[in-house]
DNA sequence: CTTCTATCTGAACGACTGTTCATATAAGCT
DNA sequence: AGCTTATATGAACAGTCGTTCAGATAGAAG
């Protein structure tokens, strides 16, 4: 579908983002093309660059969006009056926003990388902050003697491993719900913690 | 450091797949060039043509060993009377394993996608039968009553991939041993099966 | 209807890609 | 000593890469 020369900006933005997403997250950052990404969005190569400022910016772009709404909606997801309450929102939140954006998740953990190193430590900030929301519920759990961890921050790392291995087998209409997925899932993440 | 024409084929075969070894790991197959590997290795890119006859066998060679190393090690390490000390031998023995060679490790679970797909089969069903060495550990356990396990196929990808967690952050020389971190999963994963 | 401007084309840039091959070299065998 | 053969060079191949830019085009503004 060739583009005629006029006023697309605002449907193109996007299309060029999910077009980057799906490839990356198939064939990963260093294996795409700027000409593949811009024949899937109908376009040529040379009109990307009314959109980014080169293929670096578009990866990172990609992830900051990721990370920047992963931290928003989980601030306002975990809830609970007890530990244990708050954990199960974090394991149930996190494995439906996963399985939601199997992509985005992909890139996010994969292609860290590809990343400048300017743009890595900006990413690696807004990851850490997602991981400190899970420990200090761990913590607080130890301290009200809820959980039993020898150590917050590999439980968490660990944890967090567990759940995003979720990704590497769901497949929407598959053997189980989501909602059964997260029950299995949360089954584990408790009984790892000695809730 | 220019090699001249002769006799380093002993030498030279273990060199190039320690350079492309380190280079897929740290930059990713498609990323990384033939000549990037052979400068490394201190020899020009035709050289290279004289061990493997192109680029993608040379990533699959590394797959393959990976795997059958990873095979014939868990079968000799993996023991003990009841699913549970199995069960220990295999958290430990994973993380040990996987500890020494991050790597190997890297490599066969992000460059499956660089596969050929006949490649890509053969090592997912290399990696299918080390999952099931975990999985008849669980149903055993399942059996004998000592684990609590609503789906054993989900735990043990679950388990598998909280294991691989360790490779993201874990530095030989850090703040904890390797038996350590071994004792911290094992507990977390005896956990989590409700052992 | 004309002008302006955002948007896109299509060609071009130099650099780099995986791979091949004629040629040179050095070690091992007789 | 010469001869053979494995091993490496270095140039060349056709193709692709990210990126740039002058020029074409179409919708919006006057």
């Amino acid at each position: 579908m060739a583009r005629t020369a006029g006023s697309h900006s605002d449907i193109t933005g996007p299309r060029i983002r999910a077009a980057a997403l799906q490839l990356f997250a198939q064939r990963g950052f260093a294996a795409v093309s700027m000409r593949q990404i811009a024949g899937e969005v109908g376009v040529q190569a040379g009109a990307l660059y009314n959109y980014t400022p080169d293929k670096q910016s578009l990866l990172f772009d990609l992830m900051q969006r990721h990370m920047e709404g992963l931290l928003a909606e989980v601030a306002s997801r975990v809830m609970g009056d007890t530990p244990t309450d708050r954990l199960q929102s974090f394991v149930r939140f996190h494995i439906g926003y996963h399985i939601d954006r199997p992509d985005e998740v992909f890139i996010a953990y994969m292609e860290l990388r590809s990343l400048s190193p300017e743009n890595f430590a900006r990413i690696e900030t807004q990851r850490r902050r997602y991981e400190d929301v899970l420990e200090a519920i761990l913590q607080d759990g130890v301290v009200q003697g809820a959980f039993s961890v020898p150590d917050t921050k590999i439980a968490t790392l660990g944890l967090i491993a567990m759940l995003n291995g979720v990704n590497t087998w769901y497949r929407a209409g598959g053997r189980l719900s989501q909602t059964e997925v997260e029950g299995i899932y949360w089954d584990m993440a408790r009984q790892a913690v000695g809730a």
